[in-house]
DNA sequence: TCATTAATTGACCCGTCAATCAATTTTGCC
DNA sequence: GGCAAAATTGATTGACGGGTCAATTAATGA
């Protein structure tokens, strides 16, 4: 039993760096067993299929992202201590390493056409906007919700453009952008009413 | 010779709208040929191989997007109505017809992998990047360069969300939510440091 | 030790698909 | 009409990859 835990884990692995190597899905099982010292035919026994493989690769990858999350926001105290901490959580070195943004590129196409990728895509998008929400209320009261779904597609732009950017990959630089993004959403409010959005 | 420019014109948009379609670009040269009305060699004797015909479709979206680009332009007068017209250009009704969707997430994972597709992409981040800045600069002075980069990712993550979230795909809020930003950026600038109006 | 079960292998099947190419049709031209 | 060049076909090839499965090996335990 905690030897089928230790091949679907080294398979998942395989797969998330097989597909951060080569930068798409369109790797082969084969590749991917290899990778895990396994046999193709393993894979099978354990995910059935290779869409299954992968999504159980997703799986893994955003319970890690949650798991990040939780710990920084156990570790902040105050709203926007605690949004500091979601937007480091969220361009943390595990999002970049191995295959992760690969993975997610692949995982963006795939959510097309597989219902199972939807809703897993889906619970990531309602995950980070209740993680906003609970802390920007306090601060920016009736212009939380918008300056929540704003930060969420911001968060999700830099990762895209910091991803696929070969050069220098600095997320604390991504952060800082979120940061001041938010900063500017919150002296904005407070400022004076924006005449399109709600009021504070 | 025009008979050529038909063929490619047709292939290429079959090709998009293939990729449209099944939402990936696993799709088979045969099908989209098949959806030109022509037989499959065709397409290779025309564009060589399948990654050129994707490349080339490509480079047809990112040829609309800069004549829809410039057409809104053409119609603004002032920085800050250029702004509006880009940003609402970025999120014009072509952007999401069609297979550009798609065509733009499969573009995503090509350019991990290929240098062609990685080109192209930063000529069009390169493109979105000085449209911005051109105007960004007389209204915001320094902090252009800072706002321009949080516009540009803002837009793409905008536009992943959208072009993911089955149910409902406004555009126009998602142009919305990029000019609130660009609000809350000015006003920020403007209530940190009153400044004198700019260089350029 | 040996029998039973679980884990694992890897050869194999079968469909698919990118790419080729010889053959055929169409076009353009005199 | 008739001829050369261009356009177009679609059958074919060769490689490849997902998925299956019968056979083999390891683990368990009495």
């Amino acid at each position: 039993m905690s030897k089928e835990l230790t091949r679907r884990r080294d398979l998942i692995a395989a797969t998330i760096r097989e597909i951060g190597e080569r930068g798409t899905l369109g790797v082969t099982v084969g590749q991917i067993a290899k990778r895990a010292g396994v046999s193709p035919g393993l894979a099978f026994h354990y995910f059935g299929d290779k869409e299954a493989l992968f999504l159980a690769a997703m799986r893994t990858i955003l319970r890690d992202y949650g798991r990040d999350v939780r710990a920084a926001l156990g570790a902040a105290s105050g709203p926007r201590q605690r949004l500091d901490a979601v937007i480091d959580a969220n361009f943390a070195d595990s999002h970049f390493r191995d295959g992760a943004v690969a993975a997610w590129l692949n995982f963006y196409v795939l959510a097309q056409s597989s219902g199972e990728a939807a809703r897993l895509l889906a619970l990531y998008h309602r995950r980070l906007h209740s993680n906003l929400m609970h802390d920007l209320r306090p601060l920016a009261g009736a212009s939380a919700e918008s300056i929540a779904r704003r930060l969420a597609a911001l968060i999700d732009g830099l990762y895209l453009r910091f991803a696929l950017t070969r050069h220098d990959v600095d997320a604390g630089a991504a952060a800082d952008e979120v940061r001041a993004a938010l900063d500017a959403a919150l002296v904005a409010t407070e400022c004076h009413e924006p005449r399109r959005a709600a009021r504070s």
